[in-house]
DNA sequence: AACCTATCCTGCCCGC
DNA sequence: TGCGGGCAGGATAGGT
């Protein structure tokens, strides 16, 4: 279940082997997982062959390439890795038959290895697609401040995330009081911030202490604001190590598992000892997910 | 307008 | 051995 940290370290992986490599030929093996690109499989194709990868950018859990050549207007090439999805660096003859979960192939023009990069994906939630990019929305509104970064149409949306520059911790503590919901909800609303998924959610209240479902408008600034300084933790330590995973969905470009790379102190433990008071951990059904935290050091307030 | 639920999808693991 | 149910959950369409 990649989150920032794992798409992070996909990011870095990419851009090492991939950056500024000019695309020869795509297989789209199954259309599904272009299914967020506007205009099929078939244009997909056409438009993406010949062009040349930039260098890989992200925001939250959102991956794009900017493309260079024969395009008309400025455009990426993004990847959502939703629930299972891998980029992956192979040596594959471009008319070798599709891997297991294999879903495109992209085959370089140049004969550097790794010669192909592969989208895979299990459960078909991720999604390749072609997509304008347009000016930051949230870029800071001073012209002096003013950012050239460019997204994709498709993660306007979505809110900055802990690891850019320009985070602010007290805006997000102000902006997680803002909404009634419960406060892990909150935390996995990409609108708010972004890059957060159920593992690091979980992590994340654990470690400031919050239970999953007190409002986040009864946070007190104070406590909203720890809160953010645990997710900034978490997400950088995992950041650190390359990520984590609990099955072996999760692989890095070059194949390698960043399996329990992080030692998880309430995710997936239910029944084990929380690490900081003995007591044990619990998980509870929540938005059609799992909540894990120990009920005696999260006490909803 | 804010909030919430159902839905997409596949494979694995469990119990019968 | 095979089958069905539960589970994993990111993002979003569409409901209240």
């Amino acid at each position: 279940m990649p989150e920032l940290p794992e798409v992070e370290a996909v990011r870095l992986g990419v851009e090492s082997l991939f950056a500024h490599r000019r695309i020869a030929m795509v297989h789209v093996f199954d259309e599904r997982s272009v299914s967020r690109h506007n205009g099929g499989a078939e244009d997909f194709t056409r438009t993406l062959t010949g062009l040349e990868l930039g260098e890989p950018d992200r925001r939250g859990k959102f991956l794009w390439l900017p493309l260079h050549g024969d395009l008309t207007t400025s455009a990426a090439l993004l990847a959502h890795l939703g629930m299972s999805g891998q980029l992956l660096a192979h040596d594959l003859a471009a008319d070798a038959p599709p891997l297991r979960h294999e879903r495109v192939r992209l085959t370089f023009a140049d004969t550097s290895s790794p010669q192909t990069l592969s989208f895979h994906d299990q459960r078909l939630f991720g999604s390749l697609a072609i997509d304008p990019l347009i000016d930051d929305p949230f870029a800071a509104s001073s012209r002096a401040a003013k950012s050239r970064r460019q997204v994709p149409t498709q993660a306007g949306h979505i809110a900055p995330d802990p690891l850019e520059p320009a985070f602010d911790a007290d805006d997000a503590a102000r902006a997680i009081r803002s909404h009634r919901s419960a406060v892990k909800r909150v935390l996995l609303d990409q609108t708010v911030i972004s890059g957060i998924g159920n593992i690091y959610a979980d992590e994340s209240l654990w470690a400031a202490r919050v239970h999953p479902e007190q409002g986040a408008d009864t946070l007190s600034q104070r406590r909203a604001r720890s809160l953010v300084d645990a997710v900034v933790a978490v997400l950088h330590r995992a950041v650190a190590v390359g990520g984590t995973s609990f099955d072996d969905q999760y692989r890095h470009v070059n194949g390698e598992s960043g399996y329990f790379a992080i030692e998880l102190n309430a995710y997936g433990r239910q029944g084990q000892p929380c690490p900081r008071c003995g007591g044990p951990i619990r998980r509870v059904s929540f938005m059609n997910r799992s909540s894990h935290f120990c009920p005696r050091c999260q006490r909803r307030r």
